[in-house]
DNA sequence: GTCTATAAGGAGATAGAC
DNA sequence: GTCTATCTCCTTATAGAC
């Protein structure tokens, strides 16, 4: 195996956890596992990484870091707010259908994290960026169509990921993606009773209570 | 240690898993772990269970069995059926609250289930069992305020599980009681919606689409 | 039926040659 | 820097005494 800075080996060996977890669960990594599917000797693990804890906060705060929302980047462009979320909401359950590991394996890093006694405040950062991912599709959404919303956009991402989240866990126990649709066909009516026409006073919007 | 029956020894041995489940998470459920939780010999396990695999089958099909949701239990009794259901979720989260081991173990075993290989149809009965659970509770909370449901209750139920899956993930990452209560609102508000008074016509009603 | 003792293998981590 | 070989510990599972 050619030279590689410590680095480069690094990151090459947290994709190659990533791909392990992916395609086994996170019970799976193990360092071995881990090498073998990097094609490196269990000797340049240890070298790179001090130990597989270490190795593993690496690996969750890459995620955290890297892993947005992909469908943020399809904004569908017609339409009105509500079919807008509904649309957006379609894509990532498209995502989730068409690459189950991956959303489950963010599922497992988080539960991982929330056990992992120095790694809490990582997953408490991971539904921060999701919502801030979400929150920015909100605005530029709103901005799209013409309309503000009637409660702050994070407190609206936080009820957008509730449902994502939620569907997506329906979705890895039963695979009915119908059932799924229709979840995102309500949630989407009901986020969109949250947008107000610009040119309307506030109040003739249906508030929330 | 007693003599004891087989099927109490595998009960019991399945109770001790869960407590240490609980409290460690599945990877530290170990058969070593789990003998010491229930005070017997490591040869006691295997004389109960041929395999940790066998008992894993077991457990999750207990828990499957027999975790339906507790909040069930306490349907309030006055009011609209929007604070029926917002009261009924406030006190799925004082659940949760009071105990996020519990919830946290349901996921795990879940996301267990889903992976392993023959435990997947487990997962989906899980699934099932919830909307059930929460579809009696949706028709009783109808027949208590007099109002009809404007969907297939087992698809609200779908819905409301959606709800308290997605905002259990989020307290469970950040334990934001006061962020997990306005899903809350917004939650029993949206699906209240659903709920047709008896003695309007149905097209009185906000339709979902 | 229940125990102690142990087999057999996998885990993380390290030593030391090159 | 990277490798092979190995250490030590912990895992599931079993053998065999009582």
């Amino acid at each position: 195996m050619a030279r590689m800075s410590s680095t480069d080996r690094r990151v090459e060996l947290v994709h190659a956890a990533l791909r392990v977890i992916a395609a086994k669960g996170v019970a799976a990594a193990t360092t071995r596992a881990i090498v073998a599917e990097a094609g490196m000797s269990l000797a340049s693990f240890h070298y790179a990484f001090t130990s597989r804890d270490e190795m593993m906060r690496e690996l969750i705060a890459y995620v955290v870091e890297n892993e947005t929302v992909a469908a943020v980047d399809s904004i569908p462009a017609g339409g009105d707010i509500r079919s807008i979320i509904e649309e957006a909401m379609r894509a990532y359950l498209k995502l989730l259908i068409d690459n189950p590991g991956h959303e489950q394996v963010m599922f497992e890093l988080m539960h991982y994290a929330v056990r992992t006694p120095g790694l809490e405040a990582l997953a408490t950062e991971q539904y921060e960026r999701y919502r801030a991912a979400v929150s920015e599709l909100l605005e530029g959404a709103a901005t799209l169509t013409g309309v503000t919303w009637s409660m702050p956009v994070n407190e609206i991402a936080r009820i957008v990921v509730t449902y994502t989240d939620g569907f997506s866990l329906a979705w890895l126990s039963d695979r009915d993606d119908a059932a799924a649709e229709r979840v995102i066909v309500f949630a989407a009516e009901s986020l969109s009773r949250l947008a107000v026409s610009a040119t309307q006073t506030s109040d003739s919007a249906t508030p929330v209570r």
